[in-house]
DNA sequence: AATACTATTTAGATTTGTCTAAATTATATT
DNA sequence: AATATAATTTAGACAAATCTAAATAGTATT
């Protein structure tokens, strides 16, 4: 089966928000997408011909298990496209999301398993998420906490739970990266706010928000 | 501007007829592009509107400075990504152009201007086509005379001038690629085959059909 | 239970890219 | 010059993906 290049988009917007919840709903879809409820219902209908998806008018959308086959070989392309940016040609972790958008529509398996040995087949990509192998299995995303709740006082960056340009772009002026080691100086309780220090650096304040975002394991 | 996939496809289809020619005809690019003339005409339509090409109905097509511009833009990332295929991942050059007609259309300046640099800015593709740098200038195809034309006895291959993968399928079959070293054993005026020998293999023959298509310089 | 609010779907349009069949224009042949 | 053939364009249709505005269904609040 050929699936459009919006066929592709809707059906990985499905397989991340349905992670953990039972059944995805038309306007989740709609605002992940930036698009509109209407255009989702349409596209439901479609996908649910195709087989790719369960819906029933107003009951919710799930992914079938052909569906989440296809889902995890679009995540599978966009991860390794993403490695490929950063570890090759240098992108930096905030550039990378929206060319691996279109990158990831490049569909030739022997392309992306040929990318993958090339890269030295990776499992993380560089926003911490797993990268589903050519079977599509996926190693869990492992159990982080996020920095906001993290109870240690040494912690590893290991993820963001957001991926927007404007988060990694702030977090790359504060010095924040993939692997980087954080030591927790304070927690303010009346703003949540973490005085947070890296190595080599003065100590600075991260706002509830951001740290909400930031995925950390402890050392 | 920015330019649909299918929009660049025609640039890019035009740009490559026109080479020589003054104008290209609606079924040139209805054949090149494997669609019909009645498409053709809608597109012209298009394309004119946004000052792409000049045409005038029944008059053919050229393209404007600004398509040419743009056409050099889409032969450049087409280029650069079959030598991605061929150099780093090991592609054989008859596998790549399908592959790269795809990647072609991804728009990101940065990502062709890294991407060439990762490569060490080739200035030729696997099928020996030049590749134009990053402000559109392209070295002419060198004055390279095809295999049935040819003088000299001894050869190397520089190029091909039909990229079908069946024929590089055959070529590769053969020992033929770039670079290979032709010895011309004999010349058969009935019917313009050509016997030829490559280095530590036996002699073997192939038809005009095929060595119109081979284009070589003489060592 | 009636009302208000939110979520979702439908109806009807639009844009892009394509097609077939018919009409028109250009070119070649007698 | 008339006719045949080839090239091109037009008319009208369709599928994909989207939208807005209106209708309907579901949920929460009084
Ligand atoms: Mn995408
Ligand atoms: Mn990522
Ligand atoms: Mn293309
Ligand atoms: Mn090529």
């Amino acid at each position: 089966m050929n699936l459009t290049n919006a066929e592709e988009n809707y059906i990985k917007s499905i397989f991340k928000l349905q992670d953990g919840t039972s059944v995805v709903s038309t306007n989740a879809i709609a605002y992940d997408l930036d698009t509109k409820p209407a255009s989702v219902t349409d596209m439901a209908k479609k996908l649910k011909e195709k087989k790719l998806i369960d819906y029933e008018k107003y009951q919710g959308i799930t992914l079938t298990a052909e569906g989440r086959r296809f889902a995890l070989q679009i995540v599978r392309r966009h991860r390794l496209w993403e490695c490929f940016l950063v570890d090759k040609l240098s992108f930096s972790w905030d550039e990378v999301h929206e060319i691996a958008e279109e990158l990831e529509h490049v569909k030739s398996e022997k392309l992306v398993n040929r990318l993958s040995e090339f890269l030295g087949n990776p499992t993380t990509d560089p926003h911490g998420d797993p990268i589903p192998d050519a079977q599509g299995k996926m190693s869990k995303s492992k159990q982080l906490v996020s920095l906001d709740k993290a109870t240690s006082k040494r912690l590893e960056v290991a993820g963001v739970s957001d991926q927007s340009s404007s988060l990694l772009e702030f977090l790359k002026a504060k010095g924040i990266r993939l692997g980087t080691q954080i030591e927790v100086i304070e927690r303010y309780d009346f703003d949540n706010s973490v005085e947070i220090k890296i190595k080599n650096q003065s100590a600075f304040t991260i706002s509830e928000q951001v740290s909400k975002t930031i995925m950390v394991k402890s050392l």
